[in-house]
DNA sequence: GTTTTTTCTGAACAGATGTTCAGATACCGT
DNA sequence: ACGGTATCTGAACATCTGTTCAGAAAAAAC
């Protein structure tokens, strides 16, 4: 046996992607073996490696490719005048991007240490890059006066922190809304730094 | 060659369960293997089988001794009254509390995934556990009028999420003392809270 | 219809994995 | 000094790991 009929690198490419996204965040990079991803995929072990140059650069591929999308879909959305409107864009954005790409979303943020050396540098400077744009928020707002925070970094962490825990309970479909999940954290992030 | 000289059970459970905790922490439970954790200790690996059944009790006894000292270290702590005080000792317990175990807290909500189900239950009620206790005094705050909070599960969540965040840039020594890490923490939790 | 290219299989590789266990040595109570 | 027990070694086990590659079949190009 060999080629497989029906068989096209644009259709299996993008299927090993999503099985090793899947797989990835169920079960942790570690814990997934190549086995397992083709077997997903329905496809024997050897045939990834037409995709990938190893497994390595697979997960760095998927957090690579998602905190780039996170920057380029921020970069297409207008930036409102004034902090505070700014803060609250960059809440619902945050919240809403990430609902929609739960599984991306905890590689991203669970997945650091399995990462090579060279790979985490990459990564870490996106991640920063996306940090940053919240504490420039913040910072800004300090100098109008509308945020009252002792330390922007700690805050920029601690949002974001409280933001990410959203993946770990919310469901489509579930008791809230996207629209009130939005607003429910809205509110807490605008009342922790207001001044 | 056979039993070590110097060698003891009372010395070597203890380093079994550092060096996997440490371990298990910087590298994640998958991707450390059992020779790693002896050697760490300094023993071959079939050394290992005389202080735990197999690996993955390892992991779970790590979980859950941390989780029983975290509840058993809430109890004997004084609960001031008045929902306010009582969110600001929680907060303030909280970052004490991980910010001195920092590996423990790492493994306690990063390795969920690997535990087998039944050992994930009951993982999951102690945590349930604490997170009832912060849920409480929200409630409470909420009837004595102190906080607004239009979900209180949600509001749980998010503190929490964002308290742990913490143990993610934290160092002994550094910007900022365990001190004035609590105050600013517990300065954002108090007016996300409050009404 | 023939050739070229794309896509996959299936077997193989060397090494790592969790776990078991007989036997050897050190320690401890007497 | 001796017997019993606690503690560890070292080898073995079956299985899994990531990865490579020659060859075969399907698809595309001509």
């Amino acid at each position: 046996m060999a080629r497989t009929a029906g068989s096209h690198s644009d259709i299996t490419g993008p299927r090993i992607n999503d099985a090793a996204l899947h797989l990835f965040a169920r079960h942790g990079y570690a814990a997934v073996s190549m086995r397992q991803i083709a077997g997903e995929v329905g496809v024997q072990a050897g045939a990834l490696y037409n995709y990938t140059p190893d497994k390595q650069s697979l997960l760095f591929t998927l957090m690579k490719d998602h905190l780039e999308q996170l920057l380029a879909a921020r970069r297409t959305a207008e930036t409102p005048s004034g902090a505070m409107a700014q803060l609250e864009a960059f809440t619902r954005f945050h919240i809403r991007f990430h609902l929609e790409r739960p599984d991306e979303m905890f590689i991203a943020y669970m997945e650091l240490r399995n990462l090579t050396p060279e790979n985490f540098e990459v990564i870490g400077v996106l991640r920063g890059q996306y940090e940053d744009e919240l504490e420039g928020i913040l910072r800004t707002g300090v100098t109008e006066g509308v945020f009252s925070i002792p330390d922007t970094k700690v805050a920029t962490l601690a949002v974001i922190g409280m933001l990410n825990g959203v993946t770990t309970w919310y469901r489509a479909g579930g008791r809230l809304s996207l629209d009130q999940v939005e607003t429910i954290y809205w509110d807490m992030v605008r009342k922790a730094m207001a001044a």
